[in-house]
DNA sequence: GTGAAAGCGCTAACAA
DNA sequence: TTGTTAGCGCTTTCAC
């Protein structure tokens, strides 16, 4: 515990600090300095202080990932991704949550002057005074999401209009014709992104004919309860279930499940994100895959790339979306093939 | 993007730093001091930088929790009760991967001279290197794990052995008379403790024949291999599938599926951890919950109880497990009632 | 190649 | 109540 400085270490190795210093940092120095100092380190267990070093330095070779919800399997994805192109440029990174919209504020005011030296943030709700707080912050913020345009913010998109649409395509080609859509709270922008592509998307087949709900929350148990009041509350039921994400997937899934529907023949369901929880379920769940990987390993590199070069003009990245076809939403009669894909994948 | 310093805000309110530092801080100042100093801080947009402030102060606010894989849902649950504690007691979470052995030590190392006043770490294989590491750390740390007996360190400890004995009792009284461990890598200790367990719990019951194989990983695809292989490989079937963490008992779930299996009337499987994978997918897997968030919230309070008074002597907690039973190992005149109940739960 | 010394931005002891 | 000043541990001129 206790804490040896470098002066200490220079004492020990009869040098001055100038000279431990400059041969810990591998700058110009004898031999003879070097291996002195190095002795001296590794005998007093020594290590620099970070504080220390970044107050003289102004910076802190940390990257924050600053994220809502990290219960939510994509986030966690995005982080792998994150982590690996951080890890190559010689960051550390660093998880922080941001909680609701006020503290993603004070988050990015508080983080800009503190132990990080850019930010990467998934917000859910996005906010004049957050945009504001992130123009202005001290240290660079990527945004994974959407901003208001106009925005001179790096930001990384997903297209979930575009995922919406190949959801609603491929219902259809299913030849489902009444889709239901449970959303997650429309004060979110993922919440409300996905509502109006569903509208879009359902718009352009005049054949269908829609309805909608919410779930209170982006959860397992919102989309339970949802999907069970929704098939409680119409009088003609829905064949398909599509849910904003993959959590209120699952929860659907579950609800249909226990209403004794079957799936995917009395109903189909759709999630979104394609998480690994996607293909956990049985049946596995047909999901979006809007790229969060992808996105993960852009933002990295836009945030990297501009610490290298600040006065680098804002850039605007959107990643497209592909479909995960499993079987919730294919006829019993395509499942077999189904079913031994995903054994080769998960073998 | 402007760095505006504690001095700017002096300069503007027309007052020295250290008033403004004073009426920052609510120290003693008088209410018109207080007000200059607010008012040209609001107008600048000053926010105290936090590697100054801290290295004047000596610790950070900041708390780390350090956990090897993101992705397992468990690590996930513990650090939500982390938070909660830490956020509660003003300190601020991050979370950092710590990777293999070797990277481990160097994060205890090189972290405890920087960002954080201590650690929480959940190490998964604990290496004499990296109790001496955590023994000398210049800051505290908690280590979520087993470390070796006479270790001067707070260590908050699940009981997997116990576990395994609730597991197979368990199974014993639903009948089943040769279950299969599929353990996950044995040089871990989770691996060691668990097969342990498994021996002696099955060494109870002298009814039982059991067999063993190992995942190469703790995750759903190595244990859909090691389930394929071990079905493969024996003469006569197990029936029942213990699995070392849920996520080798999911895999081991979609094996038996894939071999055409039913689950759980063929053959029963358990998982352990508890997380809401268990839940997740169907049939439920039964699964020992070990305590996660119990025991992320008893490592948070031991380790702010530390930083309060640092001379205390170490504390050692153990959390006792429960089981979860969910469809996969009870009967099918039992399911119904599982399944209306975790309805209830989910909704 | 090396040492003395300045200074990163902040807080706190001290003196006024 | 306020201002002056030292100093947290480090890196980096600058002069030698």
């Amino acid at each position: 515990m206790a804490r040896v400085t470098i002066t200490e270490v220079a004492r020990h190795a009869g040098v001055s600090i100038a000279s431990a210093s400059r041969a810990l940092n591998g700058l110009v120095a004898s031999a003879e300095t070097v291996q002195k100092v190095r002795a001296a380190a590794l005998e007093l267990g020594y290590v620099a202080d970070d504080t220390a070093r970044s107050l003289k330095l102004g910076r802190t070779n940390q990257l924050a990932y600053a994220v809502a919800d990290i219960g939510n399997p994509v986030y966690v994805e995005m982080m792998g991704a994150i982590e690996r192109v951080v890890a190559e440029a010689d960051y550390r990174l660093v998880l922080t949550k941001t909680g609701d919209a006020d503290s993603t504020v004070e988050l990015v005011r508080s983080l800009g002057r503190g132990f990080v030296d850019g930010i990467i943030i998934s917000p859910l709700r996005v906010t004049d005074e957050l945009v504001a707080a992130i123009e202005a912050a001290p240290v660079p913020v990527v945004v994974l999401g959407r901003l208001p345009a106009g925005s001179k913010v790096d930001t990384v998109m997903a297209d979930s209009a575009q995922g919406m649409t190949l959801v609603i395509d491929h219902l259809a080609a299913e030849g489902r014709r009444r889709p239901a859509f449970i959303n997650g709270p429309v004060d979110t922008t993922p919440g409300r992104l996905r509502l109006a592509g569903f509208r879009a998307a359902v718009a352009a087949h005049p054949g269908l004919s829609s309805i909608e709900t919410v779930a209170d929350d982006f959860t397992i148990a919102a989309g339970y309860r949802a999907a069970i009041e929704l098939f409680d509350r119409v009088d003609v039921a829905p064949d398909a279930l599509v849910a904003a994400n993959d959590l209120i997937g699952i929860g659907a899934l579950h609800a249909a499940d226990d209403l004794g529907l079957r799936i995917p023949e009395d109903v189909a369901v759709t999630g979104m994100d394609d998480t690994e929880l996607a293909g956990v379920t049985r049946p596995g769940l047909t999901s979006v895959d809007l790229g969060a990987a992808e996105r993960g390993r852009v933002a990295a590199q836009l945030l990297i790339g501009r610490l290298a070069e600040p006065s680098r003009s804002a850039h605007t990245v959107s990643v497209a979306p592909s479909l995960s076809i499993r079987e919730s939403t294919i006829g019993a009669a395509a499942r077999n093939a189904a079913g031994a894909r995903d054994a080769e994948a998960a073998g």
